[in-house]
DNA sequence: CACCAAGATGTTTACGCAAACATGGAACCG
DNA sequence: CGGTTCCATGTTTGCGTAAACATCTTGGTG
């Protein structure tokens, strides 16, 4: 293996002016074929190409970035990588980034407070980035206090940030009606929700349409129980829920949520989907393995990522077009979760 | 909430110029002031922060970085975002880099080839990083073609790279140990292995070790079953383990093999624990909710991504200090899917 | 009171690159 | 064959910042 030295001592990183030298033309001739332009004879661009890689030369991003004023960089802010949701995410922009060209530079904030927003705002707006993405639980957008750094073109996943944002979003109403909708169209009378924590506007997306889904049936929802995405607050209701023997249909705004139900009923010799059918949310790697099979509803990240770098190439492009939301639809995957009850 | 307008028309991002200017001062003394420099008068300094308010200043971290040849921005490399592992190191090596006041420049590479990381390398040197961390499986970088780009300080988590790189890594061989043991020390005769791919460093290091392990206890280990870290692959060795009578114990390389092979059991109508124990490798999220609860291995990322960064650093300001291998304990966190051997 | 030290502030310069403009030579035209 | 075009290449300049150096002010000292 080829050693990992660091340069020769005393070897600088070599400019473009250190390759025009050795090349015999000018430094802004390098620019030239640096810049993949067009009118260079071959015969100069194939020694310049040669010096360049004699002298291991690699263009200095700053100084490129100073001249032009674009990074070729997008910030992403969003809170630590806990959630499936958000990790997917991610992934989907990154990888759409690069495939623009652009590199991702990575905010992390230590929790979702209104300060450390702030803060990931400032260093943002500090470092060299032509746009961001924001992925996050929106509640925090809605504040007064919230302004975001002027001339910073940004796009926002996940949330219910107010008109003013362009926002790019699973459509998860959808994703909640399939849900209820799945477990009703199997016969089921009553369908219960363990929701996800107050402060999340997806959450309350789902939960929202989840007693929609039921009124428009006809059916007075019953009490929303209150989890925060763990498995443990899935298990914890799944106990209370699986001692009622009238439980039959249990639709988890998470497919951890829902793992942790199937536990507590199995632990209570309920059968799932014999006495209670669960549906989760997420599609989670494993979730075709869990015991049963959950069914649950999946959603489309990779489309939300692209959206989502698109729109914000745009609006670096064109700052001055219109904010606009756009909502990438779901899809319900069923499993052996999911029966209809016993008659 | 306030409206997310961008900057006004005509109204570029302000300078230092701009700032000095509206404080009387000389671009030089904004400079100080926004470093902090001690030699500037308290009602001058005043004055210039006041100025940048009202203005609205931003330093340019690509005039800055061109002027001090420091980014304060390190890469990170690694393969998508699909296995647990990765992201946990990478929500660690993030969290730390940012307390570190650096920003995190994410480099996704498509797939695994050899051609596509030197892609990264290409567009990590071309970027303005002053390090980078490689979260890989590392078999490529034992390849001669594959040659670090110079000048670049690099840190390599999770592999098996050779000497002359700077490693961080969790204690694989330790982790597998602790399974085996755990299994060996129930009263289980032989432990069977699902190991991850051939292609992954911590896959063999984990699987010699539970091999080593097995022979030091007199044990012949019975042949290795290959698996690909997903829970299908898991569900396909726990179908055909658990239609053996004389297997009583599976130690999986990571839990969604696990989980897959609990599937399997559960469908042939095998108890866990009672006929065949279980333990996993990565103390995923849901572990614990997993029916039965999983016993597995804990990996300590936080400490993987914090002592990376802190070695990074160090080779940045120092580049000549020499390369070491670094190696973090895990934990074995016994829950119920293991259990004594039926007698 | 001349002189000096120390701190505050200003001026110059260079970082590496690429746009804008300048130059020089070859090909083409009537 | 004079003039016009076009293309390859060179020269100048400035992006925003901060180090290095220069200058000015203030107060204290012999």
């Amino acid at each position: 293996m080829t050693s990992p030295r660091g340069s020769r001592p005393g070897t600088a990183r070599p400019s473009m002016a250190d390759v025009a030298r050795l090349a015999g033309v000018s430094s802004q001739t390098v620019s030239r074929v640096s810049n993949g332009q067009a009118n260079v004879d071959e015969a100069t661009r194939a020694r310049v190409l040669d010096a360049m890689q004699t002298l291991g030369y690699r263009p200095n991003g700053a100084a490129r970035a100073l001249k032009s004023g674009r990074f070729h960089t997008i910030g992403v802010i969003m809170t630590t990588l806990q959630t499936l949701g958000n990790i997917r995410t991610l992934d989907a922009v990154a990888t759409e980034a690069v495939h623009a060209d652009n590199a991702v530079l990575l905010m992390p904030i230590p929790d979702p407070t209104l300060r450390s927003v702030s803060g990931a705002y400032q260093r943002l707006s500090a470092q060299a980035v032509d746009g961001a993405v924001i992925i996050l639980e929106a509640r925090f957008l809605d504040r007064a206090e919230f302004a975001l750094p002027p001339g910073i073109p940004v796009v926002v996943i996940d949330s219910g940030a107010g008109p003013g944002y362009t926002v790019v979003d699973t459509d998860q109403a959808l994703g909640a009606r399939q849900a209820t909708a799945h477990l009703l169209s199997l016969g089921h009378r009553r369908v219960w929700h363990v929701a996800g924590p107050e402060t999340s506007f997806s959450a309350a997306h789902r939960s929202e349409s989840w007693e929609g889904t039921l009124r428009a049936a006809g059916i007075e929802p019953p009490p929303l129980l209150r989890g925060d995405w763990t498995a443990e607050s899935g298990y914890r209701h799944g106990l209370a829920l699986g001692r009622r023997d009238d439980v039959t249909a249990i639709f988890a705004a998470n497919d951890e949520m829902a793992l942790g139900a199937m536990r507590a009923l199995h632990e209570l010799g309920r059968a799932v989907p014999g006495d209670v059918s669960i549906v989760g949310f997420d599609d989670m790697d494993g979730a075709a393995s869990f015991w049963p099979p959950l069914t649950t509803v999946r959603q489309d990240f990779a489309t939300v990522g692209r959206l989502s770098i698109r729109k914000l190439l745009d609006r670096v492009a064109d700052p001055a077009s219109p904010p606009d939301t756009t909502v990438v639809p779901t899809d319900l995957v069923i499993r052996a979760s999911t029966a209809p009850p016993r008659p």
